[in-house]
DNA sequence: GTAGAACTTGACTGGCCGGTCAAGAGTAGA
DNA sequence: TCTACTCTTGACCGGCCAGTCAAGTTCTAC
């Protein structure tokens, strides 16, 4: 009878109509952090939102930090399956670095709203602890990519994780100009990002 | 007998005990700002930080709000002074360029604490307006330095803007990451990045 | 010494906020 | 129909927070 057993780390299983309520209060609360901020949100203001009452909230989600974390993981999963799709199965190390590259490029164009909720994980300790994880996660995605190009001669030999470190630098820097400054962004100013990261790695072409 | 006429745009004349209040309650507030978040580090914190009373940093301060603005107002005024201070009068602009980037990336990593305000106050529109001007200004110094270079033909033709953009990005990704990752940054690191900006810029050295 | 400005105090207020909970509605299988 | 589960409601709670204010103290200029 009571409102959710808040069951440690096990996920709840959901009915059909559980999992859309559950993405609606995702999807508004997602639009109002990055448009108001996270704190300046409360509850209240995003169970209005979607028009049922605040009990809802709970039984979804144990808190509201809860909430972002939740979202912030959901945006890597999302990010990284991008990632792996796009390579499929490029045997070249080098082609897979540049689609890996060029994925995560869009895929921020596409989510200005999740990059202003990461700048702002960024800034409160008890959220960067996760985003650290998360950057690490990346970082040894695309320096695994380097390491193979490496050890197949296709370049000389280096600091990985530095290289991986600056790749993942530009493409963090263009999702956020872009989520910053409202709308443009040419697809060329992707691909000079896109060939300014794959020279940088192999040295020069 | 009341406290703070809040007169508006105008400043108050400070005594310099005021000046030092005043600059104690910044400091205290900049760290705790950077280290747990602005929101959740209230106004009762601040000043029983600093041991004073409430009423203190209304004198000193309209709001809450205020005080990072003026945080936020103080960092561009010293960052630009640094810069100007850097240059002074190089009359080569290729020369002035590299000065106001190797100065304002050594600002930069110097003061983690403000980076990642900044990174904070672009997450909420209220603040993220002052933002905008902030960089806009920051733009206009750094792409004057490239039209300049333009103009007596030391480099080719271009869009000075886009330019000066990809020059504070650089800039901004390094400070973002010494602030989020803690503490190393070797100096050459700076070179390497100083040395992309002006090849950029440049064309090719 | 005195007037007036600069500064300080800390109790207080009104409001909101995250989170709880008892009660009940909807749903699906048997 | 009964049972057991998922889901929903909204009043309520304790606590904290930004900001106020009447009263007082300290400094400065004359």
């Amino acid at each position: 009878m009571t409102t959710a057993p808040a069951d440690e780390s096990v996920k709840r299983t959901l009915t059909p109509r559980g999992q859309d309520r559950r993405d609606a209060l995702i999807a508004f609360a997602t639009t109002r952090f990055a448009q108001n901020g996270f704190h300046p949100t409360s509850v209240s203001e995003i169970v209005d939102g979607v028009g049922v009452g605040k009990g809802v909230f709970y039984w979804y989600f144990r808190s509201k930090d809860e909430l972002l974390l939740e979202i912030l993981r959901d945006a890597l999963f999302g990010l990284r399956r991008a990632q792996k799709e796009a390579i499929r199965e490029s045997s070249d190390p080098i082609k897979a670095l540049e689609l890996g590259i060029r994925s995560s490029l869009l895929w921020s164009v596409n989510h200005p709203e999740i990059i202003r909720l990461v700048m702002f994980a960024w800034t409160e300790e008890s959220f960067a602890q996760d985003m650290r994880k998360g950057r690490e996660i990346m970082t040894q995605d695309t320096a695994r990519h380097i390491k193979q190009a490496m050890k197949m001669g296709l370049i000389e030999q280096g600091d990985a994780r530095i290289m991986a470190t600056a790749v993942l630098g530009v493409s963090d820097e263009l999702g956020r100009q872009h989520a910053i400054s409202g709308e443009p962004l040419d697809s060329s100013v992707i691909e000079v990002a896109v060939r300014f990261c794959l020279r940088g790695v192999t040295g020069e072409p």
